[in-house]
DNA sequence: CATGAATGAGTCTTCATTCAT
DNA sequence: GATGAATGAAGACTCATTCAT
C-alpha cells in the first residue's frame, strides 16, 4: 500500500517547499534546501515530484486549495456582506503569514518560472476572483449588475487587501487586525470619502 | 565628449533591459539577450553596468523616476482628487503596458533577486506610497486625519489599481480605459456599495 | 560509509590537479583539464572543492605535508649532517620530478593566485626553512649560534638546493644523483674554495 | 623621426609595466593597469608593443640586460672573487627592490605566461649564470676545473643569494646589507661549517 | 599618432536531475 | 523505496585586442 507514510512524507516535501518557496521565491530555491528542511535525501523529492517546476506548481495548487477552501470555510454562518469581507481580510492575513509566496504569486500571477507557469498561476488566480465575485453577487442587496462590474470590484477588492497586508506583514510590525481588517472593507464598501 | 552618443547607449541598453526584465522576469534574463535586443556585444553592457543586478536596479530606478514624474506632470492643472486619481490610473495604465515589470516589482516589492535588493526596491514603493499618500491629503475636504489612515488608504488605492490594470493589461484586450478608471476611482472614493 | 571510494576520488583529483598546476602554473590551468586528467566531470570537482583556489591550496598544502613527512621519514637513522643533507636533496629531486610545481610556488612564494593566497604559501614555507633550520642546529658540532644565522643557513641551503634540482629536472637529463648531491652538500658545508 | 619623444614613451610602458608585473604577477596584470600607470591610453601601448606577451618579454629582456650590465658594471675594479660576489649580492638586493618579478621570474623561469616563453625566460637565465660562472672561472685560484662544476656553484650560488634577497624584501624589514652579503658569501666559499 | 569604446572568446561556478547502490 | 554522488548544460563576467574617430 502506498498508503499512510507515503502520504506524509509527500506533505512534509509540500510543507518545506511552500515554506522556501514562499521566503526566497522560486529562483532562489534550491531542491536540496528544501529536502533539508523536510530532512530527506534530495533524491527523494523527485520520487514525489516530476521536476523543481511541478513541485512548484503543487505549492501553489494546493496553497490555493487550502486558501479556497480556508475562506469557504471561515465565512460560513455570515451572511452580512461586510462581516464576510472582514472575514476573508482577516484569514489571508494569517494565510500571508505562513504562505506568503503562494499568495503574492497569485497576485501577481508572472513568470517567475515560465511562460506556462504564468498562464497555469492565472488560472487559479481567476478562481480566487471568482469566488469573491460570487461572495460579492450573492450578498448585495443592490440590483442585479453587470458581471463585469462584479469582476472588476472582485479585482479591486482583492487587490487591496493584498497590497495592505503584503505591507503589515513585511513589515512584521504589531498592528491591529481587526482594525485594520474593519478599515479596508470599509474603504472597498463604503469609499475613502466616507469614513 | 564623452556625452551624447554615450548616453545613447546606455539609455538603449537600459530600454532593452526594461523591455526583457518585464516579459521574462529577472533569473530568466540572459545578458546575452539584452546585448543582442541592444544590438551590441555582450561586454559593452558591462561598460555600462556593473552587473546584472546593477543593471536591474537601474532599470527599476529609472523606471521609477519615470513612473512618479510622470503622475507629477499628469496631475498638474488639476484640483479634483477624483480627477487626479482618474489621471493617475489612466498614467499608470499606458506605463504598465511599457514596464510592466517595473510596476510590479514594486507593487509586490519581493526577493526575485536578493534579500538587499528587496529591501531596496522597497524603499522604491515607498516613494509611491508617500506621493499618493500626500496627494489624498492635500486634495481631501475631510477634517484632517491620522496618518496612518492616509496611508492605508494610499495601499488600499495603489493596490486595487494594479491589480486591474495587471489583469487588463495581461489580457492585452480591448477595454474603455476612461470607463474603467471611472469604475476604480468611484469605488475607492464612494465605495462598492454606492456605485 | 563516505569512506574509502570518496577518498579514492579525492585524492585523484588532487593528483590530477597537482600534475597540471604543476606543469602549466594555477592562470593556464582549467578546472575542465582537471576534470578531464581525474576522469570525471567537471561539477564533481566542486563536491570536493570548494573552487579552484582553494583546490590549488590543497593541493600544495598536502604537497608540504608529504614533503615535509616525506623528509622526517627519510633521515630518520642517519646523525652525520653532511649525511642527512645529503638525504633531503636527494628526496627533494624526487619530489620535484613529480609534484614541482609544489616545491617551486613554496620557493617563489609568490602572488599567482592572490594576495592572501601568497601570504598562505609564505607560511608553508617558514615550516620548510624551520625544519632544515632544526636539522643544522641539531646536527651541528659548532658551539650554539645565534638564531638568525642558522636561519639564514637554511634559506642558503634550501635555495641552492631548488635551483640545482630545477635546472636538472627542467632539462630532463640524465645525470648522478648521488654525484649531484655530493656537491651540493660540500658547497654548503665546506665551501666552494675548498672542493 | 620616431625620435625622442618616442623613445620616452616607449621607456615609461617598460617601467610601468615592469613594476605591476613585479607586484602583481603576469596574469593578474591588466593592460588597463599598464596604461594608467603609464599615463597613456590602453591602445597607445599596442604601438609599441605587440602584445601583453611581447611586453612582458621586453620587460625581462631589458630587465635581464639592466641586470647583466649592472653586475659587470660594479664589479669593474675588484679582483678578489669573495670582492665580487658581494658586490653581485648587494646589486642584486637594490635590484630586486625595484624589479622583484624580474629576478624571480628568471629564477623559477617557469611557465607562467606559456611553454614558449617558458623557454625564453630560461634562455635568458642561462646569461646569468654563464655570467657568474664566468666570473667564478676567472677569479678563482683553483687549478681548473670541470666545467659542469663551476657551472653546478653558479648554480647554487644565485640560488642561495636568490633565496635570501626574496625573503628580505618579501619582509620589507631593515636589515643589514653589508653584513648579510658578507655572510652568504662566506657561506658558498668557505661552507657553514667554517664561518 | 593616440585613444578608449566595443567586442566576444574563454572560464569558473551553480544546481536540477539522474542513477547506481 | 531512499539516497546523495556525479554530472554537464547554462550563464555571468573578465580582459586582451581591435579600430573608428
Amino acid at each position: 500500500m502506498r498508503g499512510e507514510k507515503q502520504e506524509e512524507k509527500r506533505s512534509s516535501i509540500l510543507e518545506a517547499a511552500a515554506s522556501i518557496f514562499s521566503n526566497k521565491g522560486y529562483p532562489n530555491t534550491k531542491m536540496q534546501d528544501i529536502a533539508e528542511k523536510a530532512g530527506i535525501g534530495k533524491g527523494t523529492i523527485y520520487q514525489y515530484f516530476k521536476s523543481k517546476k511541478h513541485l512548484f506548481r503543487q505549492v501553489i495548487k494546493e496553497g490555493m486549495n487550502f486558501y479556497l477552501n480556508g475562506i469557504k470555510n471561515e465565512i460560513k454562518g455570515y451572511s452580512d456582506l461586510k462581516e464576510i469581507l472582514k472575514v476573508i481580510v482577516k484569514f489571508s492575513f494569517s494565510f500571508m503569514e505562513k504562505h506568503g509566496h503562494v499568495l503574492r504569486m497569485i497576485a501577481s500571477h508572472r513568470s517567475i518560472v515560465d511562460e506556462n507557469t504564468m498562464k497555469w498561476i492565472y488560472d487559479r488566480k481567476t478562481k480566487v476572483i471568482s469566488l469573491i465575485s460570487k461572495i460579492i453577487a450573492e450578498n448585495t442587496e443592490k440590483t442585479p449588475q453587470n458581471v463585469n462590474d462584479i469582476n472588476l470590484a472582485a479585482y479591486c477588492f482583492f487587490g487591496m487587501m493584498i497590497s495592505v497586508i503584503q505591507e503589515k506583514v513585511f513589515h512584521n510590525r504589531e498592528f491591529d487586525i481587526e482594525e485594520v481588517s474593519e478599515k479596508i472593507v470599509n474603504i472597498f464598501l463604503r469609499g475613502y470619502d466616507k469614513i
